[in-house]
DNA sequence: CCAAAAAGTTGATCTATGGTAAGATATAGC
DNA sequence: GCTATATCTTACCATAGATCAACTTTTTGG
């Protein structure tokens, strides 16, 4: 478990290998709701928590064994000043996640379970064999049943 | 109508006097999905055709008259070099976008409609007075008919 | 290898939300 | 102010996906 909910959140974490999951835990209903997974060459924290300097709400877990390589918000900070582009670099970084974000919200709105699966896996054929079904139904938004309907379905 | 899906973006729009919808016209089902509302001192476009360099999938609209103000991504990139502190300024911005859109891809894998609409109107109480029920539901995700039995129910 | 636990599947039923159509209000243009 | 149009509401039925419970398959740890 990199990141607990309620920890102070003051790194994120660059993969060298492995598998993350972020997501948010709802202990009443017994439930987890996952934002997003994270596998190699991919930057992994909670980024409200991270951003709004407040404690996390998600958690950050490992899937598999993973190296990682953090990094301070402060030390960052400081970098930026002293490496040229490496701002922008962060906000090229950022502006595409943003708009993956808002991908996913257009296709929450759009689109059916059904539909959403299919996307999940053409777009992200690798990370669907490295996770459980439980935990793609989890991201879709959806129950193992249903996902479980959806395959069957689909052969 | 500020930007059309087709067009090339190169502008981002700041909102001085107004409000505007950003929205994905789907004309075979003849529908809309709303991404979002912005009124003053917020900015506007189509960030995925702005940041990606690729034609507008979503219309601005102007839901009043409006005063903007637009700059060319151009000028902003240059500006970036000149002004010390702007890239950070619009980082800062971006960050914010983006814990929304996370935050409003968890409501709505955790929120019934009902819940999503109380959130909706907890969080943006001007904006529920200025834009029509059926545009809130489409935002929200969520038939017209639909908004209307959670808003009777309400009461 | 084998037992236990975890994950996945299936069936029966339930519920939130969608679709359609009609009627009721509100808004805008003359 | 009055008509036309847009918006909102209501009723009835349909459906996607949820829930619950049982069962099967896969994975894991000894």
């Amino acid at each position: 478990m990199v990141i607990k909910a309620g920890d102070l959140v003051t790194k994120q974490y660059f993969i060298v290998k492995g598998c993350l999951r972020t997501y948010m835990p709802d202990d009443e209903r017994d439930r987890e709701y996952i934002v997003q997974f994270a596998v190699e060459e991919w930057w992994a924290s909670d980024y409200i928590a991270y951003y709004t300097n407040s404690p996390a709400t998600l958690d950050v877990e490992c899937l598999e064994d993973c190296i990682l390589l953090s990094i301070q918000k402060k030390d960052l900070e400081s970098l930026y000043l002293q490496v040229d582009g490496l701002e922008s670099f962060f906000l090229r970084k950022l502006e595409n996640a943003f708009v993956a974000f808002q991908k996913r919200i257009l296709s929450n709105l759009k689109e059916t379970a059904e539909q959403r699966y299919e996307e999940f896996i053409r777009q992200y054929p690798t990370i669907e064999q490295r996770v459980k079904n439980f935990q793609i139904a989890s991201y879709l938004g959806i129950t193992p049943e249903s996902l479980s309907r959806i395959r069957k379905a689909r052969q």
